[in-house]
DNA sequence: CGTAACTTTGAGACGTGTCAAATAGCGTGG
DNA sequence: CCACGCTATTTGACACGTCTCAAAGTTACG
């Protein structure tokens, strides 16, 4: 199996934590600030589901595993996104640090008790869920219904709608975390920028750093 | 564009109806029947999202089109599935009968009032989504990471387990509608069900029946 | 019995994966 | 500050799997 380089070391638990909680509509459900290295692992899939995650600072991936150790990224998490949300009481994927990162954890208990006693949160918990819903189901279509060159195209222009500086974006993420999230290898994700860089959608100063120079050009080549 | 005959017309408001709506916890939720021909659209993308949805019997498809046209079917609703959950006020995605059906639809309205009164169907609502969430990274898995002969193992596998009677299964869905739930054409899931034939997994009395005469060679080439 | 829709089968084209190698980038230690 | 080594990325040539196009066969239904 391919050597992933994920590191087996917790999450340091940080003292002097200044982010308090996880708001839920109106209530702020108090939580653990924890820190992660790069490439560390979070939970593993099969472990017990504990805790309620959201990014304060990094970014995040939630991956699954196929039963001959094929390797799916089902999400990026960044700064402000929650994820961790389970059906059962263990875990049906594994969460990794991409980058170093800070998270806020909370006991699911403290959740659960939140939704029990307050609709607002019951309710900002649902939304929770029904966008992680949307965002799946538009991983789906990315994955069913369309080319390399639109897989990639369509990913930049996801993270772009989020995260461009001046219409700069950084990657946090390498060649590999994309090929794995677009259902591809690596080679055709280079290929892909490469192309798009040839047709003046994006230039690359480097590969992590993108800018869009045609936002219109990235639209195209998402077609599908 | 591909011309996928779903027809244009309503469905008829049962007048006699037994089934009263749907339960969330203990609530039960009063809804209307509804009877659609095969191939009827019940609601489409875009529209207002009134209802929330229960088959009765038959079966559903919900269904998003690609900017080009190309279409995913995200997933298959049976007897006792629950489908039309939306984050917005509006169908991200549009449903329609595979088969004659009746459902039960229950006014979201009244959902969100049973949601805000009480914690169990509140409770019953994000279970509902989160395992819809669920199935579907299992579908991002299932297109990501399978090859042709895989994903149609697994799509049976999946099926009779919750529909084979004495090893028999009928399938509702014309091989169309596997393939574009499996992202595949026509012809690749008629190639891997005559596959199957001849690695003596499954045998095909006519197309839409499927004898599971060996389940482990199922599970051997569903692999991944 | 005839017709239309669906399914199966075949031959060849195309896109992405695989394998191999060159290049660029980055941190470490001298 | 530079040299080194390691990792990440890019590029190329070729293989393989699925799609496309074409046609024959089958089933359902009027």
């Amino acid at each position: 199996m391919r050597d992933l380089g994920v590191e087996g070391v917790g999450g340091a638990v940080v003292a002097n934590q200044r982010e308090h909680g996880i708001a839920l509509g109106q209530i702020q459900c108090p939580g653990v600030a924890m820190r992660f290295d790069r490439n560390a692992e979070i939970f593993g899939a099969g472990e017990a589901a504990e805790y309620l995650y959201k990014v304060v600072s990094g970014a995040v991936r939630t991956v699954r595993f196929s039963a001959d150790g094929r390797r799916q990224i089902m999400a990026f998490h960044m700064a402000g996104d929650t994820f961790g949300l389970e059906r059962g009481a263990q875990h049906e994927y594994s969460a990794e640090s991409v980058t170093d990162c800070e998270l806020i954890a909370v006991r699911r208990s403290l959740v659960q008790r939140a939704a029990a006693e307050n609709i607002g949160a019951a309710q900002a918990l649902l939304q929770l869920s029904v966008s992680q819903l949307e965002r799946a189901q538009e991983h789906v279509l990315l994955l069913g219904r369309k080319g390399a060159g639109e897989r990639v195209a369509g990913f930049l222009l996801g993270l772009a709608d989020r995260f461009t500086v001046r219409g700069e974006l950084d990657l946090p993420m390498s060649r590999l975390d994309i090929a794995d999230y677009l259902a591809l290898t690596i080679e055709t994700v280079s290929r892909a920028f490469t192309q798009m860089e040839r047709d003046h959608a994006i230039e690359l100063p480097s590969s992590r750093h993108v800018v869009v120079c045609n936002r219109g050009a990235l639209e195209m080549l998402q077609a599908a």
